[in-house]
DNA sequence: CTGTTAGCGCCTTCAC
DNA sequence: GTGAAGGCGCTAACAG
């Protein structure tokens, strides 16, 4: 296999110990033993065996990190900024899917831990209070990232979503919209309610009811999809206005209008949520709420250092901030 | 810590090569003691140490892979390709970016044999043959997906850029173009120059002269913003089609054309490559070459198993196919 | 300053 | 069928 301490201390003709303290500029070595002995090893190519490494120290240099999908461009920014901060720091990154399944997640996170990762990482988890029998005991710290579970579990990042979906409805209610339709996200329970809330307090704010119908809530798991089959049912209640519950589902939600000739914003206003990179290079340009994802993904891996120092770390809720665009229009 | 094999024994009393076989599933093992074992050590919360396991079977279970970074969605979707097979042969996944940046890509390589990875996968790559040395001396498998340094090093996969690209142009001169515009990515060398090739191949077929004007090679590292930039000389040529390396780029360009009243498609084509998600949702929708990016990463990771495996392996070149959408018309 | 010893958690011959 | 011993590559006390 690869070259080991024991090899290049025979080649040297010391011992694998002073091999080691060479390596490792520990002070109780001679100058030009250890200058003999890192050329040397520079030469046979030697590189530290993490693993041998990681079973005496007990501290892999390893972060788990379990997403839905990395084809999801929000979840993309999460990983770029862990991924940043983690790199510097020393880290390696464990990626891993779960497509959303609660199953799978479980599985990643077992996984995970027998590979002993230094602390974990999940995005959009629906897991909640199972975590808490699971993952209690370990003593690994976990930061979850826009957690889908009522319930604070662990550490935590959020977006202050019902504070931005109300700024997108209070912004419709400018225009002078009155019928404005809600297009949510099952999959994500927790998001979806806090942005279904934000849209609520913002009509009930200005004495507009909250009618049923303007709400919808399609059964697919594609963002597009949902958009897109959300229309009927707001052309049934004669919306003049919709909020998305993201970018995604806004995107599907206008392409289906362009195929019907109805007009954004004309005919129809429309306000996404996360302003993805794409959103501004939209025609018409996406009005949409921003989330700095780069941002929190930086952050959560920066409680986990925290963390990982011993730290007492504070959940962070992040702000996010209304840009508007072309998709508004007044009514 | 956590509970070890001794733990378990010391509780079952029998000795730790028992507990071994009994949760390995050990042929010479009574089916009593391996029943009370397993559930003792469900029981007691028991996760074994893949870093212990690896340190003696001398197998990771582990793949690295590099990217310039997630936020391109076509890395993107190698990746999500990647930790499908990956995840469903046992493998996890350590993900690093880049950033295009060849240096962090030759450290974080080294990051990954310290970690003693079992194989490793590179995203447009443009180290070449720096490689050569470094790695030869390594077991490693190492798959690059779109090399970007011209001369195959070890197992790759391509994509038929040329083809691809001639395909793309060729649509436009049958449409009557005949001033036919490309911009260009400076930082993937390769495929930029293959993609070039083909454009200038369906003009020469075509006997239309390649022009150098026609020709744009924005100094920037950012997708859209090439696009943006290409368009002046794109504009001062007078051409009335332009292929763009990408769909970003494309997408740049078509927001550049909008503040300049230019319109897609009456005053200008526009045909991009890669046909990401967004490419069909975009208005007028964007007429691109598809590349089957999920089953890339797939492939790749498929030839890391067989190479992994013993086996021979062939680099595989996959085809794209043109994809007609709004952004083409008649001149 | 350097060598020796022990052991991290686990698997794998060997004995019994 | 089960136990004891050795070692994967490395670090961390101890000695000297």
């Amino acid at each position: 296999m690869s070259v080991s301490l024991h090899d290049i201390a025979k080649a040297a003709n010391v011992s694998p110990s002073t091999v080691s303290r060479a390596l490792n500029d520990h002070p109780r070595i001679g100058t030009q033993t250890k200058a003999h002995i890192k050329s040397l090893a520079k030469e046979m190519g030697y590189i530290p065996s993490a693993v041998a490494q990681s079973l005496i120290t007990n501290k892999t240099w390893t972060i788990g990190m379990v997403i839905t999908t990395v084809a999801d461009p929000v979840v993309a920014d999460f990983v770029d900024g862990v991924d940043e901060v983690a790199q510097t720091a020393g880290y390696s990154l464990f990626l891993s899917n779960s497509r959303n399944d609660p199953q799978r997640e479980v599985a990643v996170v077992e996984t995970f831990q027998s590979r002993r990762v230094d602390a974990i990482i999940v995005v959009a988890s629906r897991i909640g209070s199972t975590y808490s029998s699971k993952l209690d005991q370990l003593k690994v710290p976990i930061v979850l990232i826009e957690n889908q579970k009522h319930g604070d579990f662990y550490h935590s990042i959020f977006i202050e979503n019902t504070i931005g979906a109300k700024a997108a409805v209070d912004h419709l209610i400018e225009l002078g919209h009155r019928r404005i339709g809600f297009i949510g996200a099952v999959d994500r329970p927790k998001s979806n309610d806090e942005r279904l809330l934000g849209y609520k307090m913002a009509l009930q704010q200005a004495n507009i009811p909250v009618e049923p119908e303007l709400i919808s809530l399609p059964d697919s798991n594609d963002d597009f999809e949902r958009g897109q089959r959300g229309l009927a049912e707001m052309v049934a209640a004669q919306a003049t206005a919709v909020f998305c519950y993201n970018d995604r589902t806004a995107i599907g939600l206008i392409k289906g209008c362009e195929q019907q000739g109805i007009l954004i914003p004309q005919h129809l206003s429309v306000v996404g949520f996360d302003d993805i990179q794409i959103a501004s290079y939209l025609r018409p340009a996406l009005t949409t709420v921003r989330q700095p994802r780069v941002q929190m993904g930086r952050l959560a891996m920066q409680m986990i250092l925290g963390l990982l120092d011993g730290q007492a770390v504070q959940n962070q809720t992040l702000s996010c901030e209304l840009v508007v665009r072309q998709t508004t229009a007044r009514k």
